[in-house]
DNA sequence: GGCAGATTAAATGTCAGACATTAAAATGTA
DNA sequence: TACATTTTAATGTCTGACATTTAATCTGCC
């Protein structure tokens, strides 16, 4: 491993970059056991208090594991789906919020991507995606329903159709994309008739899916978009009119 | 803030998801100043090691930085696109390597992410973005260059094609996609022959883009795709043929 | 000999206190 | 006022210790 110099970066960074690299370049391989904490600070000739600070930053990225116990240690994490889709998620909502994204921008990459699974999801979708769709366009029809809730459905609504393209990389990308949306849908506030539409919409894609009809469920996933920005257009004119009467009032 | 009992998990964990809570939901916003290491030490009921493990993790994550001197501390960080970028290729990286994804998968993924960007690309590409395409063309022409260089050349060409599409959410979430294809594309040997056929496409690519004609563009990154799948599968059969004759042998 | 329980050992998890380093602010001086 | 100095508050790092967990080992009994 390499050595750290006493450069501007902090040790504790430093050790975590060297230990990246050799997890990333393939010199530590998945469920290696790393040298212990002592070992570590021995050869980088720092305390352990630092090592163990590059190793909690590791963990943070869920790069390694550690256990307590005679036979424990850090190991390197087999990196999981799973495990990916939180962070991607959360890194990609802060992303939206801390900077500013507009709606547009967001829903165009959002559907953009989804267009992308689309033909893919219409040839291979199994009776469970259609199921777990048609469930959901089920729930979006239930009366009394927080708009919170119609939001939530629809996340699972339109991963059962980026699941359906059956592309674990595509699923991962687009859970990022999809879900990081929620916060921002979830200032529409969706009236019975926008609902109505967006179920019978649901139902063409869902249609259009089962009759593996890549071309129609691009074009409804089209007209979709379209609706979606115009209502959050219309709930931002909305609010903006309410503001300027608060101004003068 | 929110206390921790003594479950299972590290104090330093529980510390970083009550911060990140915080951070994600909002009360902490950015450029806003985290209590000192010793204060937040006295609110947990820790020692301040453990704090500045639980700071180190949010670090690793870019949520936060931390400043030295009088006025320091620890801030609440503005996630940038860029910064994101590093992690999300580490991590599709990582998840590719480890979960053993087939070129197949990925190479699946990557294409239907990238035609979801080239008709918003061929709308909106500037003369940069066109200037950039060609001048890659043109390297990969050169004779001489490695298959590394040639890899590497392909990756800032279709990045250049899905920045062409002006929307940082799409460019963000098409990152990792791309960049994490390289090692696997690295195993590729091209010859001057598979060299000659994707500069051929690579220049169909710019021309299309360039006269803004969505449908030719969409046509050619499917023809690209079928190209790289079979280079892809004789490199892969040629390998298996080698390690068939090293066995008889 | 084999098994249950006690012991040991090695590792991470946590703590307390100290010192080093940094950088801004306060202070003093020409 | 302008500049140099000191103070101060924070992070960065180190040392050494103890607590806790867990598997392996040892011990004694049947």
């Amino acid at each position: 491993m390499k050595i750290d110099p006493d450069s501007s970066k902090d040790l504790s960074a430093q050790i975590a970059e060297a230990i990246r690299g050799e997890i990333v370049g393939g010199q530590l391989i998945v469920d290696q056991r790393l040298p212990s904490e002592a070992e570590l600070a021995d050869h980088f000739e720092v305390s352990r208090p630092t090592v163990r600070e590059a190793l909690k930053r590791l963990a943070a990225q869920s790069l390694i594991r550690t256990q307590r116990g005679a036979t424990g240690g850090a190991f390197v994490n087999r990196l999981r789906f799973e495990d990916a889709y939180d962070q991607q998620v959360t890194t990609a909502s802060l992303l939206l919020s801390m900077n500013a994204v507009s709606f547009d921008v967001a829903c165009e990459a959002r559907y953009a991507l989804e267009r992308a699974c689309a033909p893919l999801s219409a040839e291979r979708r199994t009776p469970d995606h259609l199921a777990t769709m048609r469930a959901e366009i089920h729930r979006q029809g239930q009366p009394g329903l927080t708009d919170e809730a119609v939001c939530a459905s629809d996340v699972t609504f339109h991963r059962a159709l980026v699941d359906g393209a059956g592309n674990k990389v595509l699923s991962y990308q687009l859970a990022g994309a999809v879900e990081a949306m929620q916060p921002l849908m979830n200032m529409i506030t969706f009236t019975a008739r926008s609902r109505e539409a967006i179920v019978a919409l649901h139902t063409d894609i869902a249609n259009a899916v089962e009759a593996q009809d890549a071309a129609k469920t691009d074009e409804v996933l089209n007209t979709l978009e379209t609706y979606t920005r115009e209502l959050a257009h219309s709930v931002g004119t909305a609010r903006a009119q309410k503001d300027k009467e608060k101004a003068t009032a």
